[in-house]
RNA sequence: GCGAGAGUGGCGGAAUUGGCAGACGCGCCAGACUUAGGAUCUGGUGGGCAACCAUGGGGGUUCGAGUCCCCCCUCUCGCACCA
């Protein structure tokens, strides 16, 4: 008997029938519904981790699925392969990039095809290829002609590590998302598309979004921040015309204003700072400045609040009152205006500041019942009340005063309402190599020009030093820089940035529907038929930048005409990470296992070694797994179960080795279960009630109903739920009901109708595992007699006859605490359950001599006896 | 500080609509087969001798609460001087 579960012969020959056959492949075909499948595509850094396993194998599961339902399923798969590691491998290990990230591509498309991913590999793209990056640089031109692309010369973040800037939503708490150090401020004339043209629709949006998890819609929500309010102009005292605009969206409170507040970056503090304070303002600003710069991480909020007077006054535009203007630290350039009317009765920030420096405080709303007292008061007021010492204002609330003011304000030429959003443009140039050349050219005499679009691609030139001294290789490449103006033919020269990467995946999805396109990036017909994306999967480290880019992507080339989708992703589901414990020693930090000796001492000092904290999977902690490993000695089919098995998926998935194991023994178990039986199994065909007649009470038609269950079950947990971890839990039952009615007699299932219901649970638990462990399925289907694949086979349905049952067990409470259970036929009476509990010997002690003050009867499931 | 999510056996996790808490798996215990077992199969396994007690803690609603309401604690994530 040499028929074991040998998973490395089975998954190499089904993944060879699967590619021959093209499994996959998916067809526009208009007379079938779509169903479009994305996973993000992954950076080509080497190797597959654990955290692609994952958020492939949950993809594949539905991908599979839903082809079995019927779905016409495009699931492709392509590489984001444009980005800083592949130049760092270039200056470390003097490989080009391009090879480097060939070689990258072509290694982790073995791995992913090893473990039998159900993509359509007709469709692969890679970001950093010509025929890819040269749409790119046509939607670049597009924008540019939309006025959606455009220059200014702009302070960005720079990371003197990583020698490139970075976007805003790349810098956290003052450091580099990357490497993690200070980033500085450095003034350079860059790209930016205009993303805030959509703010409004993106923020829109956002409310449509229903197949979206909560949590990412709010903070892209935050991330748009926008407010409403109202733009004031202060005219400041002894100038004729000179102002100082403010954003408010607290109009109501105008009357309570008793100084500004500028921030240290405002460009009227030059001009408007009489000589008097100059000297002081000025010596203010620096010092300012410095702390900012060396605050680090977090420290802004942890800065004193602290101004001074600059000497200039302005006129409040509604009262006429003359206000001083400070400079103060706390007020932010990048947001409103840079300067702020400062209510301290009705601002905390304001508040502190006035108290500091001795300013008036005005009361202007009084919440209701309370009176308050400038004096007494020791916080801020912020909330809703009636307008006080406010004129012509006085009584009105604070919602109908925020307009009635902003009227007012508008009526006086003082100002207008307006939107404020916390989002920026989106800075797209970086000073690098291996991204896409922004396809420009400079002339002295006709500027800036866009390259036509029958010269593009404009190729990366492969022949650049790399010399990691900063700067980009580019900017040394003479050939690729200088060139003719395609306007005047004239010499000039090109751009030396290349774009964002963000760039490059903001449209992967709509190039997936037309790949081999030449004319275009993507063709209205197939975009039209496959797009929206129906569900996508990935990681909620992409919640804001990726996401909001996408989308804001898919807007701008549907105003362009060139798809009719407003929404990219219709449903997002966000996938948890995997984590496993640490070890860590007090002398060395984090350890590999291998650095732990059999008795948990480090093997460096022999000091005994703390098992840490689980977290996410990383290097610096040591913790991770390499997946190739596990599916050389497991196979794919057990890494796949283990991972949809352990956790629903969008919870953390914490890594176990007995947690693998234990998903191999379940495939053992299933693959015994079938080859074992294979006589019986294979004589039979599945049991119908027309050909095998009504089933008897009794453990065949049990586990014909258990059948019926599962489907069920299974059906509802993947499709409806995304809950893998109940549906392959509920195979399990039914794998252990088939045992246990094995166990029950040899007889049961080799006469009569036995042969034809042990056939259909088997095929149950096929089926209904082969969108989890896809080659065992298939391996055991073609040894149960089939002649059709498993791709091919339409999913299980169910049957209502089957799962109704005749009788329940009815529980029987007194007081609501479990006394006794009974066994009743479905629909039993209220008042039949009452005489058989009377004569229930084990209700006896609790009911006997006691009134009984209530009955609740919830028909087959449940009887509350209250008694006294 | 604001917002979102989570807290259930020794562990990962079930419980879909307010109706038997702990499905399924891991681990552990016992047994069977066996030269052997890290294979396989069978049984047991929240705590407590019991009445009973148990879903982070405390109140409440209800015949009945892991699930609904109020207060509090802890953890994770996101945002954070946003005027």
């Amino acid at each position: 008997m040499d028929d074991r579960y040998d998973h490395k012969n089975i998954e190499t020959r089904w993944q060879k029938i699967w590619e021959d056959q093209g499994a996959f492949t998916a067809h526009v075909d208009s007379t079938v519904p779509k169903y479009y499948l994305l996973e993000m595509f992954p950076y080509p850094s080497g190797r597959i981790h654990m955290g692609h396993v994952r958020n492939y194998s949950i993809g594949d599961v539905l991908a599979r699925f839903l082809k079995m339902n019927g779905k016409n399923v495009i699931h492709p798969m392509g590489w984001d392969s444009f980005g800083l590691p592949a130049e760092n491998a270039a200056i470390e290990r003097n490989v080009p990039p391009a090879k480097w990230t060939r070689e990258n591509i072509d290694y982790m498309r073995t791995q992913l095809k090893q473990l039998g991913l159900g993509y359509d590999w007709n469709r692969e793209i890679a970001t950093c290829e010509p025929d890819y990056y040269r749409w790119n640089q046509w939607i670049f031109i597009k924008l540019l002609e939309k006025g959606l692309a455009y220059k200014k010369r702009s302070s960005v973040n720079w990371c003197p590590h990583c020698a490139t800037v970075l976007a805003n939503e790349q810098v956290e708490e003052c450091l580099c998302w990357r490497c993690s150090c200070t980033v500085e401020k450095r003034d350079l004339e860059q790209w930016f598309f205009k993303i805030t043209s959509y703010a409004e629709e993106l923020l829109a949006g956002t409310d449509k979004l229903t197949g979206w998890p909560e949590r990412v819609l709010t903070m892209q929500r935050n991330w748009i921040g926008k407010s409403i309010g109202v733009e004031v102009n202060f005219n400041v005292v002894d100038t004729a015309d000179k102002s100082i605009k403010v954003f408010t969206t607290r109009p109501d409170t105008i009357y309570g204003v008793t100084f500004m507040s500028l921030a240290p970056e405002h460009p009227l503090l030059r001009t408007l700072t009489p000589d008097s304070h100059l000297a002081e303002v000025r010596a203010f600003v620096e010092g300012v400045m410095k702390e900012k710069a060396s605050a680090g991480p977090g420290g802004l909020d942890k800065m004193e609040k602290k101004g001074i007077d600059t000497g200039i006054r302005c006129f409040n535009p509604i009262t006429g009152e003359t206000i001083p203007v400070y400079v103060a630290n706390f007020v932010l350039m990048e947001y409103g205006t840079g300067a702020v009317m400062a209510v301290p009765a009705h601002d905390q920030r304001d508040f502190e500041f006035a108290k500091k420096y001795d300013i008036p405080i005005t009361v202007v709303i009084t919440p209701s019942g309370v009176e308050l007292d400038p004096k007494t008061m020791e916080e801020a007021y912020t909330g809703e009340g009636t307008l006080t010492n406010s004129g012509p204002f006085d009584g009105l609330t604070t919602d109908n005063a925020k307009k009635a003011i902003t009227n007012y304000i508008e009526e006086k030429w003082a100002g207008e309402a307006c939107l404020n959003y916390r989002l920026r443009d989106w800075g797209v140039s970086r000073q690098r190599y291996w991204g896409c050349p922004i396809p420009v050219i400079y002339c002295d005499k006709c500027g800036a020009v866009p390259v036509p679009a029958e010269d593009l691609p404009v190729l990366l030139p492969d022949n650049v030093m790399f010399t990691g001294k900063g700067g980009s290789p580019l900017e040394e490449a003479e050939d690729f820089v200088n060139t003719e103006c395609p306007a005047c033919g004239g010499p000039a020269k090109r751009e030396t940035d290349t774009m964002d990467t963000f760039v490059d995946s903001s449209w992967y999805f709509l190039r997936y529907t037309s790949p081999h396109e030449m004319k275009k990036p993507f063709t209205k017909e197939d975009a039209g038929y496959w797009m929206p994306v129906d569900q996508y999967i990935g990681g909620i480290e992409h919640a804001v930048m990726h996401l909001l880019y996408a989308r804001f992507f898919t807007k701008a080339l549907r105003d362009m005409g060139l798809c009719d989708v407003d929404e990219p992703f219709k449903n997002l589901l966000t996938q948890g990470m995997v984590c496993k414990e640490t070890q860590k020693c007090p002398e060395h930090g984090f350890l590999l296992p291998e650095e732990v000796s059999d008795g948990g001492k480090c093997v460096k000092c022999s000091a005994p070694v703390v098992t840490g904290a689980v977290e996410k999977m990383s290097k610096s902690k040591k913790n991770t797994v390499d997946p190739s490993g596990i599916i050389a000695r497991y196979g794919a089919d057990t890494t796949r179960l283990f991972s949809l098995f352990a956790a629903p998926p969008e919870r953390d998935l914490e890594f176990s080795i007995d947690g693998v194991e234990g998903s191999y023994r379940f495939l053992g178990r299933v693959w015994r279960l079938v080859t074992g039986n294979i006589d019986n199994l294979s004589a039979s065909e599945p049991y119908s009630s027309e050909k095998h007649g009504a089933l008897e009470s009794g453990p065949l038609k049990d586990l014909h109903c258990a059948t019926h269950r599962t489907i069920e079950k299974v059906t509802v947990d993947i499709g409806r739920r995304f809950h893998f971890n109940t549906a392959i839990s509920s195979v399990m039952e039914l794998v252990n009901a088939i045992y246990a009615t094995l166990q029950k007699g040899e007889g049961i299932v080799n006469s009569g109708a036995g042969p034809a219901v042990f056939r259909e649970a088997a095929e149950a638990v096929v089926l209904l595992l082969s969108p989890f462990a896809p080659h065992i399925t298939e391996e055991l289907w073609s040894r149960l007699g089939a002649t059709q694949p498993i791709y091919e086979t339409p999913w299980l349905t169910f049957d209502r006859d089957a799962i109704a049952r005749q009788e329940v067990t009815l529980v029987i409470q007194i007081n609501g605490k479990v006394r006794s259970r009974a066994v009743i036929a479905v629909g039993t009476k209220k008042e039949e359950v009452l005489e058989m509990v009377k004569k229930d010997s084990r209700l006896t002690q609790w009911i006997e001599g006691r009134e009984i003050k209530k009955v609740i009867y919830v028909p087959d499931k449940i009887l509350n006896m209250v008694i006294k």
